[in-house]
DNA sequence: CTGAAAGCGCTTACAG
DNA sequence: CTGAAAGCGCTTACAG
């Protein structure tokens, strides 16, 4: 440190200026404040690589995502890192589903680089339907925190709470006078259809409309209905054709007047379908999405959907994270961690 | 290193071993072989920050993005890592534009971690017209490649060859029988709105096809045309009323059987605009945007566009920046390099 | 307050 | 090949 060196003062003296908040009591006023006049002359900067080997600290969160141009993950990555900046933390983000060509899956090898790194604790928003040793990563770095329930317990998982969404679409199509509202999901098996499926029970009870079961759709389809990002022919894939069976059950035999839908990608594939149809949006038939996602203010009409607050669950998993780093273990309140969604409306609802 | 001990040499043996490629001539075979059993088996992994401050080179490139939740700079980002991971090097994404209610500008915070983190060099992604100082930045770190012109001479940027991109789409309408190629664009003061331009008029030549002006419409709104995120209403705002202008004089006037636009976001807006007006899109007016962006798989019908090949523009950018970091110096043709784009055949044309 | 010292994990120049 | 040593920039315990 040179700056000891311009001021006449020991390293000690610097490093007590430096590094103290702001109750620095033990260094003359004057002096500290020379310190830091030189200290900005010559812009000083701390280096990290030292700090971190001193320390054994690296005040780096690493963030783990199957491809990070995806783009709502995309959004969680910018939040976390500006939740982290906030607090004198750095995000480091590595995708583990790399160059094809290269390395298929870069899961283990993203760990390897959070070790290298020594990071402080990690996130985990790889999709869970995406390869990767889970228990390995959470034995090599006991502070992590999971985005979505990947399957294993024991440790936190941040996500949005279905239940509340479901609610929100429904007080909504019942405000705007729809009386049969349909439900269309990939699944009511799994964990997370089921609780959608009650959870819209429940709302259409809470307004004194029938529960019907036939107004309800799982497609239950062997395979993911999720858009893939074809890196190839830069395109987005989607089994758009698998929907036709909840059109023609929900829109054309029991005739529903608004229909709640698995996500954005099966919103718009559905109001594509009305289209060559002539059934109108919002007037036939009202569509409330899910993910809030890039596609739902550019498909015509624009999406009313559910928005899962990525900059809410950023800022609980950065101070979860935090809190872990610092207390040495998960209080017993950070099991699951639902973040309450919005209601964003548009022209489709 | 625990290695030494448990294999009975010296530090200095284990190094050769771990830290050489393939062509380790100065260890016995076997000592090599039980090194590398031994690092295994210990999972040792070399620290970056002991390796950062013992040779002064982090490995790290710094990227700077105005919002990594682009859906078009976040595939860059992927990319960048993607490639630096294949020469061993880390991409270190950090965002200029944070949380507004914290610290509106992070530009300088940015630059400050990068000096840090003593990044070997520096991918500047940030759209051009977001704010931050880039000569201060180059002063900073010599090491440092633009993605697009954002300036400052004398430092290569990478961008798309827009003059390529034109002629492919003027190509691909004129063989599909259209005669009529209307042209709108931001402006056409701009560098890079005249090289679209002329590029049009270009092609159009190369078919015989007259060159008329009054086929091409440059807005020349004050203020961008660009869609922007509202972090808030978690949106996306576009003007779409201001091109109105474009409608009336090429479609409506000028009758133009196809259009080829600014961006994607032009074209979505364009597309819903003619719906509405009953003009049908491709059948009477076909219509190829530029970006490929997101939305481009998702609007009705979806879109014929320009990809400017964000991986490619990746590959060269981590070669340019290597070759920069290990030579010391930028070559003569880095200046401004232009990255080949794609035709993205949808429905739109 | 000062000042000299130790040590984090690594690389490397050096004497054997 | 070995082995002891120096030093990267920092923090911190210690004697004054």
């Amino acid at each position: 440190m040179d700056i000891a060196k311009v001021v006449g003062v020991s390293r000690w003296t610097v490093g007590q200026v430096l590094n103290a908040g702001s109750g620095n009591s033990r260094v003359a006023v004057d002096t500290a404040r020379r310190i830091r006049e030189v200290a900005k002359q010559l812009n000083y900067r701390p280096s990290f690589a030292a700090i971190t080997l001193r320390s054994n600290r690296s005040r780096i969160f690493g963030m783990m995502v199957a491809s990070a141009g995806d783009p709502l993950r995309s959004f969680l990555g910018q939040y976390l890192d500006s939740e982290a900046t906030k607090i004198s933390r750095q995000v480091y983000q590595a995708n583990t589903v790399g160059d094809v060509t290269f390395a298929e899956n870069q899961f283990d090898n993203v760990m390897d680089r959070f070790t290298s790194h020594q990071v402080d604790g990690v996130f985990c928003a790889v999709h869970p339907w995406f390869p990767g040793d889970r228990h390995e990563l959470v034995r090599r770095f006991p502070a992590t925190i999971f985005y979505e329930n990947q399957g294993v317990d024991d440790f936190p998982h941040v996500t949005v709470d279905r239940k509340a969404g479901m609610e929100l679409a429904v007080d909504h199509l019942v405000a705007m006078g729809r009386k049969r509202i349909g439900l269309a999901l990939e699944s009511i098996r799994t964990a997370n259809g089921r609780i959608r499926y009650f959870a819209w029970q429940d709302a259409l009870k809470k307004h004194d409309l029938p529960v019907n079961d036939s107004l309800c759709v799982g497609v239950e389809r062997a395979g993911m209905m999720h858009a893939i990002h074809d890196d190839d022919k830069r395109i987005w894939n989607f089994p758009e054709e698998e929907l036709k069976p909840v059109i023609d059950r929900l829109v054309i035999r029991q005739k529903v007047d608004s229909l709640i839908v698995q996500n954005d990608f099966w919103a718009a594939a559905i109001i594509r379908s009305l289209r060559q149809r002539k059934i109108r949006v919002p007037e036939d038939v009202a569509i409330i999405g899910f993910l809030n996602h890039y596609l739902a203010d550019w498909v015509d009409p624009s999406l009313t959907t559910i928005d899962p607050n990525h900059r809410e669950a950023a800022r609980i998993m950065v101070e979860m994270l935090e809190e872990r780093v610092t207390q040495g273990a998960f209080s017993e309140e950070m099991k699951e961690v639902l973040v309450k969604p919005t209601l964003i409306i548009r022209q489709s609802a």
